[in-house]
Order: C-alpha cells, then sequence, then structure tokens
RNA sequence: GUGGUUGUAGCUCAGUCGGUUAGAGCACUAGAUUGUGGUUCUAGGGGUCGCGGGUUCGAAUCCCGUCUUCCACCCCA
C-alpha cells in the first residue's frame, strides 16, 4: 500500500521538532515567569462538553469519535432511514476530540474547583483538531499554547497578556501587531446604531473592512436586513478608531461606555511600560468565539500574510454551562503551527537548535571499532552527544554519512590511534584536525 | 460546507495533436580513490503517470467519480 497521512496532518521531522520545540520553550518559559501552571486534559471530550460553545460553524468542524462496539445495533434507525447525518450524530457517537484548549480548562476548573486556589493560572501546551478544510497555515491538528487566569475579573490580566505577547513574540524575533478590541464596544455601536438583535451580523460584517471596503461590509449587511440609514450611521461610528471619539459617539449606551472604560483601563496598566510590539485599539476586531464577553486580542504578523498567530479574549460565564456560574476568566492562544510557517518562511530560527549529535565515531577496522565503543561510552558521560558508526564501513562510506547529516566533528580511530591513544578529531566544516587525548577530546566538546 | 486548482522517479519539474520502450536536473548506489566528506568524471538502480471506472485499435494526455494539495469564500490559531 501506499502510505498517505489524513488531510490538514503534516509529520514533524528532527529538524522541525526542534524548531518547534523552541518555540513551545520560548512560550513556556514566560507563561512561567508569570506565574502560570501546567495542566493537561484528554485529548478526547464527551461531545456534550464540547457541542454548543461555539457557535453553529464550530459544532461543524468538531471530530467526532465513533462508539466502540456494536454502534449500529444501538443507533437511531429513523435518523438513519432518512440519511440524516445530524440526527444520527448522538445515537453513534459521544465523544469528540477537543477543539480548542478553553472549553476543556472550563471544564476542568468546574470538576476540580474544591482543590483550586482562584484566581487560578494555567498554561496549556496540547494539540486541538478542527475539521476545517486545509489551506496555507490552516491545519486539522495543531498545537496551541494557552495561558488563562479564571476568578478574577481585574483587567490587570488582560494588560499582562499584552504584555506576555509582547515578549513572546519579540524573543522569536517576530514583528507583529496586536490588536485589541472589547465585544462591550461591539454590543454598543450595534446597539447605538440600532441593530442591538444585529449585533453578530453586523461584528462579523465589519471584521472584513479592512478587506471588502465598505461597499463589500454594506452589501453584507443589506443582505442581513439592516438598513442604509443604519448603515450610514455605522460607517459614521467608524469614521474614527480613536478610543476617545468613539466613547463620544457611543455615549447613549451603557454597555458601549463599559466597553470603552474596560479599554482604557486595560491601557491604564500599560501606560508607563513600553512595548517593543505595536499595540493597536482596533474597533472592527471580531474575533473570538462565541464564548468571549468582554477584551478580545488577536496578533497578525507584519512580515507574512497568514491568518493570526494568537486569539484570545475575556469569556465571563464559561463555566456556568458546567455548573459554576459567576467565575469570569480571561485567557489568550498561540497557534503554534503558523508561528512555526512564519518562522520557517522568514528563515528566524536560530541556528544553534539543529544539532543534536556533535561528533561521529568512525572506526577503522573490527578492532578499533569495539574498542570505539569504549571511547562512545566515555563521551556520554561527558554529556557530549556522540553516535559510533555501527560497522567500520569504508572510511569514504562513514565521512560521507558525518557530513550530509550535519553532525560537527569526526574522531578517527585506526589501529595507530588506537596503540597511542591519542585520536584524529576533525573539524568537518573547515578540514581543520589535531592528534588529541580522549581527556582533550572531551574537554574540546564538552558543552559549557 | 461552496467554488476553483493541483497530482508524472526520493525531491523539483518536462512530456507536442491521444501513438512505439515516459524523460531531465538534483538525490541515491558502485567505481575512479585500500586512512579523509564536500568538487569532478564514469557506470548503475529506481515509475501501479494519485486512485477507481469509462471512451478509444491505442490514454500520463480525453470524460466521470474519488482522494490529496493549494487558492478564494465561510470560519478560525
Amino acid at each position: 500500500m501506499k502510505p498517505t497521512i489524513p488531510k490538514g496532518t503534516r509529520d514533524y521531522s528532527p529538524q522541525e521538532v526542534h524548531r518547534q520545540n523552541f518555540i513551545f520553550d520560548t512560550i513556556k518559559k514566560v507563561f512561567e515567569k508569570y506565574g502560570y501552571q501546567p495542566i493537561e486534559t484528554p485529548v478526547m471530550e464527551n461531545l456534550d462538553t464540547l457541542l454548543g460553545k461555539y457557535g453553529d460553524e464550530g459544532d461543524k468542524l468538531l471530530f467526532k469519535v465513533l462508539n466502540n462496539g456494536d454502534f449500529l445495533s444501538k443507533a437511531d434507525t429513523d435518523a438513519l432511514d432518512r440519511r440524516d447525518s445530524n440526527g444520527l450524530v448522538n445515537s453513534i457517537s459521544k465523544r469528540g476530540l477537543r477543539y480548542d484548549l478553553t472549553v476543556p480548562f472550563a471544564r476542568y476548573v468546574v470538576m476540580h474547583q474544591h482543590e483550586i486556589q482562584f484566581p487560578f493560572k494555567r498554561y496549556q501546551i496540547q494539540p486541538v483538531w478542527r475539521a476545517d478544510r486545509p489551506q496555507k497555515g490552516r491545519y486539522q491538528e495543531f498545537y496551541q499554547c494557552d495561558a488563562d487566569a479564571i476568578g478574577s475579573e481585574s483587567l490587570m490580566y488582560e494588560a499582562e497578556y499584552v504584555l506576555m505577547i509582547d515578549e513572546v513574540f519579540t524573543r522569536l524575533g517576530l514583528e507583529v501587531e496586536i490588536k485589541i478590541n472589547n465585544r462591550k464596544i461591539l454590543a454598543g455601536i450595534a446597539e447605538t446604531v440600532g441593530i442591538p438583535d444585529k449585533m453578530v451580523a453586523m461584528t462579523v460584517a465589519v471584521d472584513k473592512l479592512d478587506k471588502v471596503g465598505w461597499d463589500g461590509v454594506a452589501n453584507e449587511l443589506i443582505a442581513s436586513e439592516v438598513t442604509q440609514d443604519q448603515i450610514d450611521s455605522l460607517k459614521k461610528m467608524y469614521g474614527s478608531r480613536q478610543l476617545e471619539e468613539l466613547k463620544h459617539l457611543i455615549g447613549t449606551s451603557a454597555i458601549g461606555v463599559e466597553g470603552v472604560n474596560e479599554i482604557t483601563e486595560v491601557l491604564v496598566y500599560l501606560s508607563n511600560l513600553s512595548l517593543t510590539q505595536q499595540l493597536t485599539f482596533d474597533p472592527t476586531l471580531a474575533r473570538g468565539l462565541s464564548y468571549y464577553t468582554g477584551c478580545i486580542f488577536e496578533v497578525k504578523s507584519k512580515e507574512v500574510q497568514i491568518g493570526s498567530m494568537l486569539g484570545g479574549g475575556r469569556y465571563a460565564n464559561l463555566t456556568e454551562v458546567f455548573g459554576l456560574p459567576g467565575v469570569s476568566g480571561v485567557g489568550i492562544s498561540f497557534g503554534v503551527a503558523r508561528i512555526f510557517d512564519v518562522m520557517q518562511e522568514l528563515n528566524r530560527f536560530p541556528e544553534d537548535i539543529d544539532q543534536p549529535i556533535k561528533v561521529l565515531l568512525v572506526a577503522l577496522d573490527e578492532t578499533c571499532h569495539k574498542w570505539s565503543f569504549n571511547l562512545l561510552h566515555e563521551l556520554h558521560t561527558n554529556e557530549i552527544p556522540a553516535h559510533l558508526y555501527p560497522e567500520p564501513a569504508k572510511l569514504k562510506k562513514q565521512m560521507k554519512y558525518a557530513d550530509s547529516s550535519d553532525t560537527p566533528y569526526v574522531i578517527m580511530i585506526g589501529s595507530e590511534e588506537m596503540s597511542q591513544e591519542r585520536y584524529l578529531l576533525k573539524h568537518m566544516a573547515d578540514g581543520d584536525q589535531w592528534q588529541l587525548s580522549l581527556a582533550e577530546i572531551i574537554e574540546k566538546l564538552k558543552p559549557n
């Protein structure tokens, strides 16, 4: 058979794993520095934990896991006869793959509420799955790195996430725009314009403003039965993207003012600190899953055309459906596959993260090979990543192996070297070589 | 989920109007070179032309289906 992998998935070869780990480590270091604790949750959740949390679109993108055993005998035969896939799902699937890390976290918080000190700050680095149609930078399986703080309404956390985002992308050597908005502002705008019932349609349309312009937005809104007057009014609201001006325009909407005040407070927290990346208040930003209620975040690359590399926001009541009302949380989620693709395209990975094997031992005959096995052990004892070619093959073949696997050093061991206990150490890149004792070699190759 | 696009050697790609045994570069293997990789030269191995069906005397080439890739929507990290 011809081997393939499912669509939207990818293999990671050694170099790619090293590079992905570099991203994980960078994010993890920042998370831990800010006092976040790691947790992990199962790849599968019960379907009713996941359903209804991401909107209708999200539900469609959930991977369902077929029940074990003779699931068809328990299937809803009416739905089956009608060829009604959606109706059939309940009776043949009770589990699904996690779609994000936030909803499983909310479930975790409720289940473990008695062992948790609130506010609880946790981070989580695990893959998630979405049955989306793949595109560049869009996969069906990808890692998310989430940090969330739950059990506090303080806007300090929003400010803290801006700092964490700024630090992570700066450490990765990327140039990004951090966008921030607030769902309450969007609600306030909808209210002011007179379309509070059409807020979702409005945000979805306005989110595309930069892409399709006002004509495109207007067309979409007219399709949602928004009047021309209301569109004009909306256009006026978005005439300026300045917070002060918006506050004035939104003045009659209590929730809108609240949203503006929240953004303002976040900016006050940040006012005495300097950011490396660009932070923008963007009232067109809709973003986020349906559970967001307050501030929302997004990060876009300023260097590469690709979807957002981070999303996040505040969810006032996500734990309520699991039986724990009144607990507010806020968090961010780094999309590692996209960050990886951006760094790959821009060639931003440091060079020294790709070299696990430092030296290849090359033995010239069977006796030397056995002897070299002891040398190998000595190197390992001294924490030097080393590899002995598995047989005393032709020198050319062994050298070529070292060369094409990018091993920086080779040690040659022949009968002469063996008897003198001084070995030939060669640096592959520039061709320099020295006759050295094992102790000298260890000294030279030892990690600092 | 909707519309389009792509698939030929391990990789990147040629392949005319449907016509004989499907090619190139790189990579790989061996030798030139019995203690030195990269450069060079010589020789060699490697292909169900994504998969299934159809049209035809004859299909990599045309048609249908399907899978995959990428793109635009939708939505998202």
